[in-house]
DNA sequence: GCGATGTTTCGACACGTGTCGAAGCATGCG
DNA sequence: CGCATGCTTCGACACGTGTCGAAACATCGC
């Protein structure tokens, strides 16, 4: 029994084309007798009733016996957004050989995320706030404000407390798509970013989303966090 | 002609046992060499090759060449976000006819992993140090220490800088099997739990690596991380 | 250049498992 | 009771694929 000793065989549970399709049929929550999943999946009821039996095991159905038809379904909501996110999976599209243009280059190192920081740059400064106390990981998603990091938010020129939460909270933890990192997002992220460009750390290109950050920014960066230039551009792959 | 088509074949992509485990390494986001993946899922270089030029087909992988190292990495959230789900479905309990013994039970609420505290106590104080912002989320399994952090430890008698680091670094993140959380391991982990026995909070059992939490222990630990013995005995339903 | 290391390709083998025919239970109806 | 229907169990077969040894390819360091 290692960690997740169930998702290989929870997998191939769903590997299987006739079972795939039995699953996909039961998506919309209504239940099907065995027969008609049978046909669905193009099988004889024999090999049905041998997969629905494995299906139930492995726990992705449930059934309920009336009269002699048994009723299958699936055992829960998380297995249809399993399927679903399955379904969300597909081969590459076709392939960019081209390496990333000095563009993209830009964008990936430092850009917008709507309006807070993001790309390499973003996770950095995130997780010095982190490292230095001032984030701490919150419940879903979100990131707590510690009170050393009020207090630096606040030596910064920006009031925690005067902001204005949204229903998702103060500050979230947003997924950066290409870092596979988080980074500050949120109403702070916001406000937080807004003032690095009043205090000229960063300057927003006019034509993209990138961003770029000014000699005495990353002065600055390198004092409050110790971030340096070359590392977050050597920041390509993880490591051990 | 399916309208999902993919899901079958991308499942039994995750289906394999060495696949499976490559992924599951993956989850963290941090990129990894083929031969590193090679052998976490126990298998010869050639046929991790093999899963992960599937993979990569697959659209599960992304991959970026370094000199003569492939790093891979998953291709983007959706595709952790499939794996978790997917570890979500359990094969039906198979009922444990017996209860847990007594002792079981000891051991699973509280005992040490070699010499640092786990069980769910363990991971409920982790837990506790990282939402108070003493410990941050580190590269490579590592916790890394807080400003905040030290000086905690510091007015708890433990003086962090005094701690040698092994090579694997101070304070690691150690994965409980049972529990599926982090807790915290290292030499600090070390230290932290030889001054919970010291200050009493704590009790080892001579015969057993079972931990037991002191009147007094508990009263620090809700002081401190705001942990009650009822909220740690009830964690017992998972997780997210 | 050469050897060492990391990774992929090729070929062959063995094991697992999805398939169906036939038969066995269970339920419902006359 | 007897027959039909719905579903499951049993047994046998064939195909797919995960595995590794051997070898080719790529890159690095000297």
């Amino acid at each position: 029994m290692g960690s997740h000793p169930n998702i290989a065989s929870t997998a191939a549970l769903i590997a299987d084309p006739a079972r795939a399709i039995m699953l996909v049929a039961l998506l919309d929550g209504h239940p099907r007798p065995a027969g008609e999943l049978a046909y669905c999946a193009g099988v004889t009821a024999q090999t049905a009733s041998s997969h629905l039996g494995k299906l139930l095991a492995g726990g992705l159905l449930a059934v309920e016996t009336e009269g002699r038809h048994r009723y299958y379904r699936l055992a829960g909501p998380h297995v249809a957004l399993t399927i679903e996110s399955l379904a969300s999976i597909g081969p590459v599209e076709i392939v960019r050989r081209r390496a990333l243009t000095r563009e993209a280059q830009k964008l990936r190192f430092a850009r917008c995320c709507y309006d807070h920081l993001a790309g390499r740059l973003g996770v950095a400064v995130t997780q010095g706030m982190l490292e230095r106390g001032f984030l701490a990981i919150g419940e879903g998603k979100r990131f707590d404000v510690t009170v050393a990091g009020a207090e630096w938010f606040g030596r910064m020129g920006l009031d925690v407390a005067k902001i204005k939460p949204t229903r998702a909270g103060l500050a979230r933890q947003c997924l950066d798509w290409t870092e596979r990192q988080h980074h500050l997002a949120g109403p702070l992220g916001v406000h937080f970013t807004r003032l690095l460009c009043v205090e000229t750390w960063v300057r927003r290109e006019k034509t993209s989303r990138a961003v770029e950050v000014t000699p005495k920014g990353w002065r600055c960066l390198k004092e409050h966090f110790g971030i340096e230039e070359q590392a977050v551009a050597a920041a390509d792959l993880g490591k051990t």
